[in-house]
DNA sequence: GCGACAG
DNA sequence: ATCTTGTCGC
């Protein structure tokens, strides 16, 4: 069994990660990386948030693409189930995300997820989990890198780097800024890497994360102090 | 065997 | 993710 296991948060059970990790392996076979067909028009961030212990609170921010401008705003809170496992975080935060989502009036043509997408060790990062369980294009940024080796990209915003993992390039290392720290972009469903990667450089304006990604982020924060 | 480890 | 003060730099 290979699963991530750190000192600060208690161990799984072996059983639940056993039958979470061969649902993984289901789900890889679904996969499809492909350059997107949309005309993209809507795109949705979307990011969630914790309240204690046991309460989650998802976001989805729908913004219209080129221009960024945001026309929906939606959010839902309930119980977790998991705690944090690393590779296992769709598990702990999809179900709430999905709620979140179906209160969205229009429904984007890409979501863009904070976390991996396939840049994860069995190709299933919160990106593709999302993407498989709505049929729908997705893409990941994340923060951190969970897999994978790369070269730190040169210092000017639009400057790239490759992730790579067992021999294969899994996500692009993006400088959305100027001597500000990188994201990761990976495809997560009915996405290719190229795409995901023009189209984070393109929601990059003025902020280190992308405008999907950073306003979602911004609300949840916000959401979360007036459910408080 | 020792580290690494999205949010 | 979350808990938290001051501090460096544009």
């Amino acid at each position: 069994m290979s699963y991530f296991r750190r000192f600060d948060y208690p161990a799984p059970d072996p059983a639940t990660l056993a039958r979470l990790t061969e649902e993984q392996r289901r789900m890889q076979e679904r996969i499809v990386i492909q350059k997107p067909d949309f005309d993209l028009k809507l795109i949705a961030g979307c990011d969630s948030s914790f309240i204690g212990e046991d309460t989650i609170l998802s976001v989805f921010i729908l913004l219209t693409y080129p221009e960024l401008e945001v026309v929906e705003k939606v959010w839902h809170h309930g119980p977790v189930e998991l705690p944090y496992i690393p590779g296992f975080l769709a598990f702990r935060e999809a179900p709430n995300l999905l709620k979140a989502y179906e209160k969205l009036e229009q429904k984007p043509d890409l979501i863009m997820v904070d976390g991996h997408g396939i840049s994860h060790p069995r190709r299933l990062g919160i990106a593709t989990h999302l993407g498989l369980h709505l049929n729908k294009p997705t893409m990941g940024v994340a923060k951190k890198v969970l897999v994978g080796k790369y070269k730190e990209p040169a210092a000017t915003k639009g400057s790239i780097s490759p992730l790579v993992y067992k021999d294969e390039i899994i996500a692009n290392v993006l400088r959305t800024k100027d001597n500000i720290k990188p994201v990761f972009v990976s495809p997560g469903h009915l996405m290719d890497l190229e795409s995901a990667t023009s189209i984070a450089l393109a929601c990059a304006t003025k902020y280190k994360l992308p405008e999907p990604t950073r306003l979602a982020d911004h609300y949840a924060a916000v959401f979360k102090s007036e459910v408080k």
